[in-house]
DNA sequence: CTGATTCTTGACCATATGGTCAGCTTTGAC
DNA sequence: GTCAAAGCTGACCATATGGTCAAGAATCAG
């Protein structure tokens, strides 16, 4: 019998891992476009081609397959943050931020759904993580930000509010992707159209917030983000 | 028989009305929450206080309730796209738009989380919608915020990107409340904070844009949208 | 080759799903 | 009061759901 053995994806056998993988990569598409309640195992296990019971073989249930799931996507999310200093350069944070966001988007889109999807639904599974990892994870950047405030170094914005402003709109090519694709007439986003998106959204930001360079005096901050 | 009687909110009799704007309601929150094929008459007609039976006795069918619920959000959707034309003043004009968008995501989050669903589900119902109405309103207003740009009242930026910022960045604290509430620790967002975050992002939107008023000279963007 | 472990899967189960329908009660215009 | 229209709903149906299990097949270390 197997035993408690649904860990993470490198360990194992080929056959376990191999398979592993093609649930998993199922899993997110489905739930992605049919939130928990209405994905269904049938259609995951078509998606991997296996047959439904060897998905529960593998996964033990669809709770512990969904919550395996969104840690994966934790993790990812936390392989982005990295640490800041309120010694940095503003404008460089920013960039930087507004595009690893983007960049997960973009790489991981089921995944990003899958999340918005889960939030979405009142984050029955996430609680914890909302109010403790990520919440600590938010109000540590505030402080930053604040701190440049302070220094002159950008305009007295909230800085939460500006964090949530970012996710938006960066997490909004991913999860709207139908939307996006629907009002613009194409029929898929390429990379060129997301560099130019990024490259908007960190001028509109570092423009809106009054971002100023900390080592020489005031240019055009729009230009900052231009090469 | 009650035959196709299936119309909008104001014909009918009382107790009609009544109870289909029970169904109306709870059936908002339930798809909200699970998306469409995870919501179920069952809980709908619970949460409506009537059988099973009746639900389908007043809308027919589940996915003609989805339908009629998709219809009533595009309505209230509709009725927030007021024309604008290039002799406007661009900070008015945006400041408006987004403040109209917020309080839409205000009044009717579960409408909002219900469109939300449905997009990130590849909005199956809503294709037509997207690529025609609303992709036709989209490059209107950004025929305009082009021409803005060309008279030098505004920054040279791509509108459909500004208009998507702003749908994304307004549409979040409807969607995301969820997330919202966890990182600020708060168990509801006041119309103080509806407030302050109306005014930030319209702070951030005019002067990341390099909005500037078109009958005086330039003085700070970021002080147009101050009392 | 051997024996244990891992893998595979169809049959099966209790439950829940969307939807139908027949027969009942209530309502309201005349 | 009459009677047709509107409203109501429990019983019922085919199907799909998540999950169990037992028995066989493949794998692999010794």
């Amino acid at each position: 019998m197997a035993k408690a053995r649904h860990g993470n994806d490198t360990e194992g056998g080929a056959i376990r891992r191999r398979n592993e993988r093609a649930i998993l990569a199922a899993a997110e598409r489905v739930f992605a476009r049919h939130g928990y309640r209405g994905a269904s195992l049938q259609e995951i296990a078509e998606q991997a081609g296996l047959p439904k019971s060897n998905v529960l073989y593998y996964m033990g249930s669809k709770r512990k397959l969904y919550v395996r799931l969104l840690e994966r996507m934790m993790e990812r999310w936390n392989a982005m943050l990295d640490d800041i200093s309120p010694e940095d350069d503003p404008a460089e944070v920013l960039s930087a931020f507004i595009r690893s966001k983007m960049q997960i988007s973009r790489r991981h889109p089921e995944g990003s759904r899958l999340f918005a999807s889960e939030i979405l639904g009142g984050a029955p599974f996430l609680q914890e993580y909302l109010k403790g990892e990520l919440r600590d994870w938010v109000q540590s950047r505030a402080a930053v930000f604040r701190e440049w405030a302070e220094r002159g170094l950008m305009d007295p914005i909230d800085p939460v509010w500006l964090i949530f402003l970012i996710w938006s709109s960066t997490q909004h090519y991913a999860d709207f992707e139908a939307q996006v694709l629907g009002i613009t007439g194409r029929d898929a986003l390429g990379d060129d159209d997301l560099e130019e998106i990024t490259e908007f959204l960190t001028r509109v930001v570092i423009k809106g917030c009054g971002v100023k360079h900390p080592a020489g005096r005031v240019e055009d901050p729009a230009t900052l983000t231009e090469r």
